[in-house]
DNA sequence: GTCGCTAACGTACAGTGTATAGTACAACGT
DNA sequence: ACGTTGTACTATACACTGTACGTTAGCGAC
C-alpha cells in the first residue's frame, strides 16, 4: 500500500483545501472526509493539525478574515467605520461560509483580532470612550453580520426555482384581511431584502444615531 | 410485533417534541430519529407529517414565532418598534435554537408572517413610505437577528469553563504592541458582549436614526 | 546503522438523514 | 357483511458523518 510521504501536509495547506471545498460544494457538504480525499490523505491525517472539525472551522474563519482589508487613512472617521463594515459585507458575500463561521463559533485568532484592532482603534482616535466605543464595535459587527446573513441567506434562496415558488405561493395564500401591510408591501419585501441599497440604508441609520451622540 | 396504533402522531405534537428535544440536548444534537424514539416510533412515520428535516425546522420555527406578542397599542410608534424588537430578542434568548432557525432558513408561515404584519403595520402607521417601511423592517430584523445570535454565542461560551480560558487566555498573548486598543478594551469587549445595555444601544442607535429622517 | 518520534494509516463504532418496499389497520362502497 | 382501498406506520438498507483507538512506516538525530 503505497503511503503519502511525510510532511507532504500542513495547516495552511489543510485550510486552503478546506476552504476550497467549502466553497465549491457549500458550507453543509464539507465534510473531513472531503478534505483528506480532496489531499490524497486518510481522514484521521488532519488530526494532526486539528483537533476536531471546530479547530478547523477556526483556522478557516481567521484564515478568511486575513483578507480583510484595513482601514483606510485620511477619512473622517464615520467613512472610515463605513468602509470596513462594508468590506466585511463583501468578504462574507465572496465566501458564503464566513456568515456561518462568524455566528457559530467565538472570535479568536490573529487575524480576527487584527480586524477588531482597525475598527476598535478607529473609534477610539474618533474620542469614542472605551466603553461606548466597545458598545458600538459589538454594535456594529453584529448588524454587519445580521444583516449579511439574511441577505446570503435570501441570495440562495432566490437561485432556487423551487423554493422561490413555494415562498411566492405562501405570501399570495396569505389572506389580505389578515395581513393587509404584509400583502400590500410583498413586492417591496422582495424587492428590498439585499443589496447595497438595503445595507448601506441601516449602515447610515446607525451611523446617524452615533453622529447625533457625538454631536451632544 | 407490537405496532403503535395509528393516529398516535399528528403535525403539532412532532413539533412540540421536537422542540423539547432541541430545547433539551440543543440544536446539535437534534436529530429525527431522537424525536422518533422520543415518541415511541419508528425514525420514517415522520414523514408522513415533514416532507425532511429542514421541514420539520420551518414548522418549529413558525411554532416559536407564534408565542410572540403582538405590538402594543396606544404608544407612540418607536416605543411600538422597541417592543417588538425586545420581544423578538426575548424569544430568542428563551429558545435559543430560535435563532439557528430564524439565520438559516427563509422566513415562511402562517405565525411568522403575522409577526411581520405588526412591525410592518406599525411602520405604515407611522408615515413610512412602502419602500422605507419595508427596509426599515429588514433593517431591525436583521439587527436583531445579528446582535441576539452574538449574545446567545457569547452566552454559551461563557458557560464553557474551558472555552473561556481559551478566550481569555488568546486575548492575553496579544501583543499590545501590535493590537493596543483590542488589549486596551479587552475588560470592556468581554463585559459588554450581550446583555440588555448592549441590545438597548444598538437599537436606541436605529431609533435614532430613524427618528433623524421622519423629523425631515 | 539504529533508535525514537511522529505523521499518516486502517479499522471500527455509533450516529446521521432518508430512499424504498412492505404491512396492518381504519374507513368505505356495495 | 365483506372485499377494497388508502394510509399511518414499520423494516431494512445505504451512503454518509466525526472521531477514538491502535498500528506502522518514514525521517532526522545520534
Amino acid at each position: 500500500m503505497p503511503r503519502t510521504p511525510r510532511n507532504t501536509l500542513n495547516s495552511e495547506l489543510v485550510v486552503r483545501t478546506a476552504l476550497e471545498l467549502m466553497e465549491a460544494k457549500g458550507a453543509d457538504g464539507f465534510s473531513l472526509r472531503g478534505v483528506a480525499a480532496e489531499l490524497g490523505v486518510g481522514p484521521m491525517a488532519l488530526y494532526t493539525y486539528f483537533r476536531n472539525k471546530d479547530d478547523l472551522y477556526d483556522a478557516i474563519r481567521d484564515h478568511l478574515m486575513g483578507l480583510m482589508p484595513p482601514p483606510p487613512d485620511d477619512l473622517p472617521w464615520p467613512d472610515q467605520v463605513r468602509s470596513v463594515c462594508r468590506d466585511l459585507r463583501i468578504l462574507m458575500l465572496q465566501h458564503p461560509c464566513l456568515a456561518q463561521l462568524l455566528a457559530s463559533r467565538p472570535l479568536s485568532g490573529h487575524e480576527t483580532a487584527r480586524v477588531a484592532e482597525g475598527l476598535l482603534s478607529v473609534l477610539r482616535s474618533a474620542g469614542f470612550e472605551p466603553e461606548i466605543a466597545a458598545r458600538t464595535h459589538t454594535t456594529l459587527f453584529t448588524y454587519v453580520l445580521g444583516a449579511t446573513t439574511w441577505e446570503i441567506q435570501m441570495a440562495h434562496e432566490k437561485l432556487d426555482p423551487d423554493a422561490l415558488r413555494r415562498l411566492r405561493a405562501s405570501m399570495e395564500s396569505l389572506s389580505s384581511r389578515d395581513f393587509p401591510t404584509v400583502v400590500e408591501l410583498a413586492p417591496e419585501l422582495s424587492r428590498t431584502t439585499g443589496g447595497d441599497k438595503q445595507f448601506n440604508y441601516g449602515l447610515d441609520l446607525l451611523l446617524d444615531g452615533l453622529a447625533a451622540r457625538t454631536a451632544s
